[in-house]
DNA sequence: CATAATATGTGGTATATACCAGTTTTGGCT
DNA sequence: AGCCAAAACTGGTATATACCACATATTATG
């Protein structure tokens, strides 16, 4: 299958893929240590933790902060173009969501969301920041910028569960018109610190923009994914004929 | 700004990220190689190839296999639910677009591919497998499996522009329904080559599942995007009101 | 028995060094 | 000029080692 020649971290990278895929079923599961990976293997830490970044970025296994290094459990599967929240997808595929609402605050809009939204710079605007769980592993942090001129109010509300089933149970607002914008990047400060990850991890960055049936601005969703955790699936046009 | 006990690495990635974006303007560039990195900074090569990393993961630089490491061009914005070729898009935000048909050919239809299709095991499909360029750099390839029902010929055709044309233009095809799924995963071994990357390197895949109007089969899409390469932007739903 | 101090284990960061496998440049030759 | 071999240069892989910061387990102490 592969060359004599094969480079040795990636002879133990593919040596512990199958190791993870053939032994260990449950997710979670933590991996033997760095050191003893060089021993067992002959080779040197270093060399042990390219074989180990190798699987990390194949959404093998990640990281926890000086404890070690664990299997990846499923992808979560997401489609950021249906107004279903977050706590009912978790559900609905066996896992136990949680989510944390770390502020809210009405804030003025800044340029940058000025130049997105339409709206006046200046204009009062819902700013929430929310943490999501996937069981016990924080996979998402959520900036969400809310229009307040059909939903004045929101802040009073219990955030830690779905926008969407309050704007549509309780002040009647339904999206028309999403824009998607979906690309990888690198981690930063603030969003790394609360996914407890260390700058510069793989993440996945999601914005939707949103427009009521006026084409009114309703609220702009900024989400930084763990890169790992999730699959996204969009469903884009009318269903299919029976 | 940070405090005065921030790695090294971090130190120098945050003047590497610096340095670009004042200094240099242009994509393309190359910068200084590893070893006069170290020694300009007082380093060793592990640390500056620590560095490299985090800019590289962060889409603002990457590698050409023992040549050195490049400022990474602007993202090309991708809209995948659109029947709107490569070309025309990378053409349209000032690129030039490039793509190598590598192979094409008619095959049975593997049971992964009936599984998601509809269509029968051992069915046949056309398989074509492109490689395309924005400028001279390889920044996907593409995995096509086409339904053979209403594109008899297809085949004959020059693939390497766009085969929605073809599917509009010739054949009188429209997609009603697609479902996209997109993730990020680590290249492997064929794509990675394909790409002029070493295995592992960081990619998007996007999987583009079309549908006709009467809900049959269409064409299946696999994409293996370099994940520094694109920015996807997808619109879901009527426009906005005037 | 609960709590605090301590020891141990873990990944995170860093230095120094060496050789390998391709790419590019150089320099000599025709 | 054009060609080709040799040299220089680049990132890729690997060993050996050390110390740090934080997490957890262990032990001493009230």
């Amino acid at each position: 299958m592969s060359r004599p020649d094969t480079p040795v971290y990636l002879q133990l990278r593919d040596r512990l893929r199958a190791w993870i895929e053939a032994e260990n079923l449950s997710s979670q599961h933590r991996l033997p240590s760095e050191r003893e990976l060089a021993q067992r293997f002959n080779t040197t830490r270093v060399t042990v933790r390219q074989a180990l970044a190798q699987l990390e970025a194949d959404g093998r296994i990640f990281r926890s902060n000086r404890r070690g290094w664990y299997v990846t459990p499923e992808r979560l599967r997401y489609d950021p173009s249906r107004d279903v929240g977050f706590n009912q997808y978790v559900t609905d595929q066996g896992y136990t969501p949680r989510t944390e609402t770390l502020s809210k605050q009405l804030i003025e809009a800044p340029a940058w969301l000025s130049a997105v939204s339409g709206l006046e710079q200046g204009a009062p605007v819902y700013q929430i920041l929310r943490r999501r769980y996937v069981d016990t592993r924080a996979v998402l942090v959520e900036h969400n910028y809310i229009n307040p001129a059909h939903c004045s109010g929101l802040l009073s509300e219990n955030t830690d569960a779905s926008i969407w089933a309050l704007f549509r149970d309780r002040f009647g607002l339904h999206p028309q018109h999403r824009q998607l914008e979906i690309y990888s990047l690198a981690l930063k400060q603030p969003e790394a610190d609360a996914l407890g990850v260390s700058h510069g991890a793989a993440g996945l960055y999601i914005q939707r923009l949103s427009h009521d049936q006026q084409g009114t601005f309703l609220e702009l969703d900024r989400e930084y994914w763990l890169h790992d955790a999730l699959k996204i699936v969009v469903n884009v046009g009318e269903p299919m004929a029976p």
